[in-house]
Order: C-alpha cells, then structure tokens, then sequence
DNA sequence: AACTTATTCAACCGCACGCAG
DNA sequence: TCTGCGTGCGGTTGAATAAGT
C-alpha cells in the first residue's frame, strides 16, 4: 500500500513530569514497521493503559490518539484480514439498516473488524454498489435518488430485506420505515416509524432525494443464523456470521434468531481494544467472559441473561434507552414496541 | 509508456462524553 | 460548578494503487 515513511512531525505540548511544557516532535502520518513493532511489543507485554504513557513509554514520538487508532485498526492481533465475506456484507447492510453509521457499534457485532474498516467498506463498496442498483432500477420518480434501492442483491441473497422506496405517501405511515441514507441530516442514523406513530412526513423523506426509503422490518424467521440453536452467536469458529433473512414482515419479529447479537455497548467499556491482550475480559452489563479469539461463548453468560435480553442491547440502543426485557424467543410487537418511540434518542426520531 | 481517472483505506480532525480534581 | 484530560466516535482527507484511455 502506502510507502511507510511518509510522515509530518508536529510540535505538541507534553504533560509528564520531565518535560512539563516542552514541546515535543510527533510523527504523524503512516506509521513505520519499527513503529508498529515498538507499539505491538509495548501492548502485548504491558496491556493497555493511558495511550499518552503507551506513546510515552513505547518510546514512540506519536500521541495517544495515533496510538490507540494504530492499534484498534491495524495491529490488534484479533484483526480479521482480507475481503469482506458475502455474510459479513449482508450483515453490515443488515446493521447498518438498524444501527446507522454507528460504525463501532456495527463493529462490534463483527468480530475482527474495525469501525473504520466498515466504515470504509460502506462509503466505497457498498453505498457504490447500491447507487448502481438504484440506477439499474430508477424509475422517474427516484431517477436522482442515490442511496437505497429495491432487492438489493449482494452475492449472498437479498439483503437486509427488500428496501422500497416510493414517494411519500400517508398510507406509508402505516409500514415501518426506515431512513438508510446515513447522510441525510434529518435521519443520520436512522428514522423509523410505525403506524400508530404520529409522524412528520418531511421526516420519512430523503430531502436531497425526495424518496423515503420504505422498509418493512425484519422477519426474523430466518434461518440459522449463528452457529446453529438457541439464537447463539458463535459466529467466529465456524466463521458463520449470518444466513439469509428470508422474506421480510413488518411489525413483528422474532428475536429468538436473528438479533440475538448480544448487546456490546462499547462506549465506556472500551472492551473491543482488549482483545488479544487480555486473557479474558469482562464485558459490560452481561459479563461475558471473553477468551483471547472467543468472542461470544453462550455458555459463559450469565443464565439469566440468556433467558432475558434486553431490546436495547440486542439492537445496540446502550444506554440511551431503558428498554423492556424480553425473554429469548418471544414475538415482539414492534407497533406497540415503538408507540414509545419518542423516548429513542438515539434512534434519532422526530415525532410531532 | 504516459497520462488521467477512479478506488481504496490509513490516518487525521473535531467533537462529545465521562471522570477526576 | 468548572476545568482539564483521556478516550471514543464519525466524518473527512489525501496518498497509494488500480484501472482505463
């Protein structure tokens, strides 16, 4: 790829207790194979810390930050290289479709990639490959749109389900909906609207399309998805990720099989980042025991965790909305589910 | 072979959040 | 309450590379 030795050095202000005050030279720009190795070296004998002191005491002349993303994205050892497989892009349009450009959060429902790989892989393949199906199927109506299409097929199987799009129409309101272009203002990561939500139309609307992106949800009568039973999500040894969704049903969705991705709020957590350093690491509010390369083992959460998830962690809605337990297996009213939309921040909605 | 254009992706930037003092 | 620091996230940039002419 890139030749290694194209960097900037900057000045920066350094805060240990040598050299208070003292400008130091930082590189930045792409790191050098003896960078890489001084980092790797420092993270696989001392762990994680503050990223100033790794910089610091790794010997390196790059901040924290430079750092700690090196690390995230490029030297962890659980990285999963090469080419997105045709079930981790059904998954990330899958995620994506319920996430937004929650890139981490995506990310950490796929073991082994980065928020910014994902994030990449969307804004270049992806988003690319579904201008091209909306071109192949523009119709006078939706000829400008750029974003989302019908069936869109990724190799793997229709994806996501099958994503209408149509010009706005009241009866519309009575069919789930969900915003997909993440670059839409009003809906960057996602609207979704159900029909005894009172709603604001100019919210169901690509403003710079003019379209809605019309989405039945998920039916989660799917197939297998993980690793086989019990909704597992043993998605790393077998290297099964997802299977397809199967035909699509608005309202109601099973979470016995297909979101029983188990909830990885990460913000605070930060647990993606100790990975492959620390023998295990405990996971935030399932405590999930997490070996080095064993990401989801069943048998190490909690019993009664298997037996209650909750929506917000299930869809990685985290802290921002206390949801209700629901037990594994049972149909959820996403009607009713959603009448409470309003208490979703972070699902960005806008009700009037 | 030389040039142009498109694509990929590592890295940076700015912002927000949590926490400690 | 305010401030500073560390961290994490998403958006963006731009160099390297591939593909096309």
């Amino acid at each position: 790829m890139r030749k290694p030795d194209h960097v900037t050095v900057v000045k920066e202000k350094v805060n240990n207790n040598n050299n208070e005050g003292v400008k130091a030279k930082l590189r930045k720009g792409l790191w050098s194979p003896e960078e890489d190795e001084k980092l790797m070296n420092y993270m696989l004998t001392n762990g994680q810390g503050c990223w100033s002191d790794i910089a610091r005491n790794a010997g390196l002349h790059r901040c924290g930050k430079s750092c700690r993303l090196r690390w995230i994205n490029y030297l962890r050892p659980d990285l999963k290289r090469g080419a997105f497989s045709p079930q981790e892009e059904e998954l990330i349009i899958h995620l994506h479709s319920i996430l937004g450009n929650r890139w981490s959060q995506i990310a950490a429902r796929l073991p082994g990639r980065t928020d910014n790989e994902i994030k990449n892989f969307w804004n270049s393949t992806i988003k690319k490959r579904l201008k091209n199906a909306s071109n192949n199927s523009s119709s006078p109506n939706n000829s400008d749109s750029s974003e989302m299409k019908p069936n869109i097929n990724l190799g793997g199987g229709v994806v996501g389900g099958t994503i209408f799009m149509q010009e706005y129409d009241v009866a519309a309101a009575a069919a789930a909906a969900v915003c997909m272009d993440s670059s839409s203002s009003s809906c960057s990561s996602m609207a979704t609207q159900f029909g005894n939500v009172a709603f604001n139309p100019n919210h169901l609307i690509d403003h710079r399309h003019n379209n809605i992106f019309d989405v039945p949800l998920f039916n989660m009568e799917q197939q297998d998805q993980v690793g086989g039973g019990g909704g597992g999500v043993d998605n790393v040894g077998g290297g099964e990720i997802l299977g397809d969704y199967g035909a699509m049903e608005p309202y109601v969705m099973a979470l016995e099989n297909d979101l029983s991705v188990p909830g990885l709020e990460v913000r605070g957590a930060d647990n993606c980042s100790n990975y492959g350093v620390s023998d295990y690491v405990v996971m935030d509010k399932k405590s999930i025991s997490v070996n080095e390369g064993q990401y989801f083992n069943n048998s190490s959460i909690n019993s009664d965790d298997n037996q209650n998830i909750k929506v917000e962690e299930l869809v990685g809605v985290g802290n921002h909305w206390q949801g209700e337990t629901f037990k594994m297996g049972e149909l959820i009213d996403w009607e009713g589910l959603l009448a409470n939309v309003s208490s979703l921040p972070y699902l960005d909605f806008h009700i009037q």
